[in-house]
DNA sequence: TCAAAAAGTAAAGCTTCCTTTACATTTCGC
DNA sequence: GCGAAATGTAAAGGAAGCTTTACTTTTTGA
């Protein structure tokens, strides 16, 4: 799974720690989910595709993963 | 955060064991979702609405919760 | 009405998400 | 080219998602 935060942020010209503060998490949180080191949860992929204004399968990409 | 699996499922006749094994969790987890004990992760979340052919909006419902 | 299928409960344990803290590095405007 | 803002790394710890196992209760249909 991949997300498009950060491209969407920079179109936006939205910092990291703005958005942050924006869906109530850390920087860290945000870093982390942009950086690919783990998944958003579904309360926060939701927060965060209603912070761009966006569905979570405009802003998560979920690209036929098999595990 | 409530969902509409248990909904759908009846309306389809399809039991909680065979959607469990088409998504591939527990049975334990569809139970513990339906009956609201946890919210499933983004990816499982993803795999469920496929299931149903319907958005992950359309099978989870946020309405506007507080933390 | 009785057996089988479906749905439910409980609890221990592992994994993943997210926080917190503390720094290091990169980017950007002046 | 300097300082500030933005982005990044790391690591320990807590919370939430999911599994596994073993039962119990409810629903269904012949």
């Amino acid at each position: 799974m991949t997300n498009k935060i950060a491209q969407l942020r920079k179109e936006r010209r939205i910092s990291q720690a703005e958005l942050a503060d924006a869906v109530d998490v850390t920087r860290q949180t945000i870093i982390s989910l942009e950086n690919g080191r783990y998944n958003a949860s579904l309360l926060l992929a939701h927060r965060i595709a209603k912070y761009f204004g966006l569905t979570i399968e405009e802003v998560f990409l979920f690209e036929e993963e098999e595990e």
